[in-house]
DNA sequence: ACAACAATTAAGTAATCGTTTAATTGTATA
DNA sequence: TATACAATTAAACGATTACTTAATTGTTGT
């Protein structure tokens, strides 16, 4: 029914496994916060986000990029509701956001640095 | 020394986070990872080979894709050392390979996908 | 209102990537 | 050796992307 016959037989328990291989979707979705986390910048730009809250002129600073391209990443990290800004007077604070997905994110970032958290 | 001064100074204990930031290539190694994993058919198809083993043919069947593409991911996925390949006969065998890194990615993998592992 | 600073947006560019089609290599069998 | 099957490689294409420069919006203070 879900998957008739593969063309080689090679008498392992497939059907089983393929029975519980999430669809497509599943995995796409998942890909895409890989893909949000491709970029090196990027990625380090989270990870500071993760441990700290900073304006865009000094995430700038630290990053050693202009400011359009640090707002371009922030843009695509906020739209994927990884990070939150708020904005006090001419400047806007960026943080990544705390709930539990984000919480899942940062364990396997943190395990797959193989370093331990810098806040606790 | 390291960070001089940031262009804004917001009282925050920043200096501190910042000697504990790893620098560009640490994260860059990972986000090379993540980059392998950002597109959902090679998730997807390495998800499977993390339980079990299959020749270029079925994968294709399974993920229902052409050869070339299959084999295409297959590559790159074999040279970042997250499977390996045995040849029988004509057809090779592609299973993920088992080592400590790869299992943390494991682990993180089935946890961000919110699922259990069906092998165990 | 004006000037200065902070941040975002827009347009353009070079590079990367996933897939397709076609050709090629490798292996087994008749 | 000739045929069929399995897998990889090559070339090409369309799409996406990270960054730059330039222009624009938002906010504060004079």
């Amino acid at each position: 029914m879900a998957h008739a016959h593969l063309p080689h037989d090679h008498g392992q328990k497939i059907e089983q496994l393929l029975s519980k291989l999430p669809g497509a979707t599943d995995f796409q979705n998942l890909a895409d916060t890989f893909q949000l986390l491709s970029d090196g910048s990027r990625l380090r730009l989270y990870w500071l986000l993760c441990h700290c809250e900073e304006c865009v002129t000094n995430l700038s600073a630290i990053m050693g990029m202009s400011s359009p391209a640090i707002s371009h990443h922030l843009r695509l990290l906020k739209s994927a509701g990884l990070i939150t800004s708020r904005r006090e007077g001419k400047e806007v604070y960026y943080t990544a956001q705390d709930n539990p997905t984000a919480q899942t994110l940062h364990d396997a970032l943190e395990s797959l640095m193989a370093i331990s958290c810098p806040m606790e």
